[in-house]
DNA sequence: AAATACACCAACCGCACTTCG
DNA sequence: ACGAAGTGCGGTTGGTGTATT
């Protein structure tokens, strides 16, 4: 079918916005909210397209935005999402609160993927750039599993994201009835992407996170002698955590709290610190607090492997998601059937040809480099991390 | 000081997907 | 079921600031 432009090319500005744009279009969806955005630019006395004005206010003018430079957390997690979820920004700032996809991607083609490359770590793969010459049937093996993994893990992360956001305006839509003069803040944050929790410090096990830490690449994260450095900034989000305790973490609203989040934090010590989302009714909810810095500080003492945690995961995943959607799908009766529940169980444990020992030690046994073997060595972990990362992200709503 | 190269990032473009009548 | 409208998303561009020669 033809595609209507997004809006009409005559007369309309383009290019860099002025301050007086910006508080027109602030204002209009303060008072209005943004509604149909082809119509608001008419309405908001704007010579703009929708379409531009949607854009600005997403990636600009929101007041939830956090901006200013990434804290070395959001650096790893951007890295492992990435790893995962490929060029998926949208999914990516799913998990770095009041960072949006644009900021995100920008970072990733400015900073990170340049860094990435300088190590001589493609930024597409985020294997060393010469792993190809190291393939061979174990490690293509593990390599196809865990990107079959990753395929379906994104397309869960995808759907968490959107019902979160669903259940996110819901609230939202109430808490305007409800009208207090904070209406604005959490009005913008309800009506743009799903806040997520900032991601457990995970254990840096891939290759590029390994050197990020240890690199000297660090010394181009200003400010940052040591990974624990008083730069590191905690990702911020709509999050309440609890002053001495670890938070725990409850759906969206507070309603549906999973039991698999709590079991991650068995040791207090090295667990991810649990996050409470607090629930969109009630005053409070527009606050945003900003702890859990300590936590954060401390990323780089150990995460004991989450092999509770994972099972918990997994069960929940087959209770639910692959439940629910894999089993109505039938081209993927495969993967149904043996379930990621599964792979990612015999990635973690039971298969040796997933595990990290039968992919080193087949596939590098010539004496490849530490850093090859490593990045196969540490899969296990490496993908705990990503899993509890997604783990602890609000995936647990009402709707799951 | 001027010219050039480079880095950064806001904004645009257009395709894909969803919603609605 | 269909098509148009609306929106989301990722890739790319272009303007601006900074560093280097």
């Amino acid at each position: 079918m033809g595609r209507s432009p997004c809006c009409d090319k005559v007369g309309l500005k383009k290019g860099p916005w002025t301050p007086e744009e910006d508080q027109k279009l602030l204002a209009y969806i303060e008072e209005h909210g943004h509604g149909s955005w082809r119509a608001l630019p008419t309405k908001a006395g704007l010579q703009r397209c929708g379409k531009s004005c949607r854009l600005r206010w997403t990636n600009y003018l929101r007041p939830d935005i956090k901006r200013g430079k990434f804290s070395l957390q959001e650096e790893q997690t951007i890295i492992q999402l990435h790893a995962l979820l490929g060029n998926r920004w949208s999914a990516i700032a799913t998990h770095l609160p009041k960072r949006t996809d644009n900021e995100i991607k920008n970072y990733w083609n400015t900073h990170l993927k340049k860094r990435l490359t300088k190590m001589g770590i493609d930024p597409v793969t985020h294997k060393p750039k010469n792993d190809a010459l190291l393939s061979s049937d174990g490690q293509s093996k593990t390599a196809a599993n865990l990107s079959h993994m990753a395929q379906w893990e994104s397309a869960r992360l995808e759907a968490e994201a959107r019902l979160v956001r669903e259940s996110k305006l819901r609230s939202h839509s109430l808490q305007q009835q409800i009208g207090t003069s904070s209406t604005f803040a959490s009005s913008s944050s309800a009506s743009n992407k799903a806040e997520a929790p900032p991601p457990p410090p995970s254990r840096s096990s891939l290759d590029v996170l390994k050197a990020w830490n240890n690199g000297g690449w660090l010394k181009s994260s200003e400010g940052s002698g040591a990974i624990a450095s008083t730069d590191l900034e905690s990702p911020t989000s709509t999050l309440s955590f609890s002053e001495n305790a670890p938070p725990i973490m409850n759906g969206i609203g507070g309603e549906n709290n999973n039991n698999s989040n709590n079991n991650n934090n068995s040791n207090n010590d090295n667990a991810m610190p649990m996050i409470e989302f607090v629930g969109s009714s009630g005053n409070s909810s527009s606050l945003v607090k900003e702890e859990g810095e300590q936590e954060w500080k401390g990323y780089d003492s150990s995460i004991t492997t989450f092999s509770s945690g994972m099972h918990e995961f997994t069960m929940a995943m087959e209770g639910t998601w692959v439940h629910e959607t894999l089993r109505t799908n039938g081209s993927h009766d495969d993967i149904v059937e043996e379930g990621f529940t599964n792979l990612l169980l015999k990635t973690n444990s039971e298969d040796p040809s997933l595990s990290s020992e039968g992919g080193g030690e087949s596939n590098n046994g010539d004496g490849g480099s530490n850093s090859h073997s490593d990045f196969y060595e540490d899969n296990n972990n490496y993908w705990n991390s990503i899993l509890n990362l997604v783990n602890s992200s609000p995936s647990h709503s009402p709707m799951f």
